[in-house]
DNA sequence: GTATATACGACAATATTTGTCGTAGAATGT
DNA sequence: ACATTCTACGACAAATATTGTCGTATATAC
């Protein structure tokens, strides 16, 4: 329960390792899933997303890759996890959802003052508290 | 991510169904999968987790069933989810395991922190905030 | 002894996550 | 022009985890 996934893992991973870098340094999704022993396409899918909502610049051709587009201490942890992920809560029906219940679930409330928490915590937390 | 399962949510509805019962008074597997359109087996498995760490009193027999045998205002929320899954993590680097990466890891520290933050978050929570 | 309940392990079905593959497009160097 | 090396992206396969079911044993009430 309460696990973050390994997409998430191996973004944190890379964005870490790209904060390493020269600004305007790039690492290809190759170089890093060899660096850490990671799946390439799955970490260049992750890479990709995090292209798409401009969080790491994507530089294509022979020594292309990605670098950091964003500065980790402005970036809220929530944010970032819905990124990969779709949005982040305890339980679906915070969101969504088809589910049944919707009347005789009697701790709807509750467990979405938990979700509250949780969010409010990672809303205090910025990416640059993991990437370091 | 960071979802809680079924089982904890079935868990939690029904011990506060048990909460506004007499004391003394009993339910059972069946009434209370019935009662919330819920998978009894399931459900009952559950419980059983729960008779065997004392937090509900099961009685056998016709007429049996289950009643609350702690205080909610006494029961932290994180002992409660380890009851019922197993121990709680963000990841499962936190408590065991079998994860490679060991060395390479970069991210380790820092997604513990945030680990200790969610447990810490969760202590500080009771049973009865949930069950109302 | 029969009916009804918990106890519990084994197993099946489902859903989710993780990982792989194939193809296309963009930039670079020859 | 063309080969190379990268990103982009969708479709699919494999692995894992969750959820749900079933069978059987045991305790209790009547």
């Amino acid at each position: 329960m309460l696990k973050i996934s390994r997409k998430v893992e191996y973004a944190l991973i890379a964005l870490r390792h790209l904060q390493g870098l020269d600004k305007e340094e790039l690492a290809s999704a190759k170089e890093l899933a060899n660096a850490y022993g990671v799946p390439k396409e799955l970490l260049a899918k992750v890479l990709q997303r995090l292209a798409k909502k401009n969080i790491v610049d994507a530089v294509k051709g022979p020594y292309g890759g990605y670098r950091l587009a964003i500065d980790p201490e402005n970036m809220r942890l929530t944010d970032f996890f819905e990124v990969i992920e779709g949005p982040m809560g305890i339980m679906d029906c915070y969101f969504d959802s088809g589910c049944e219940q919707m009347d005789g679930c009697t701790i709807r409330t509750p467990i979405n003052r938990i979700n509250d928490s949780i969010r409010k915590m990672f809303n205090n937390m910025t990416l640059a508290e993991v990437t370091h």
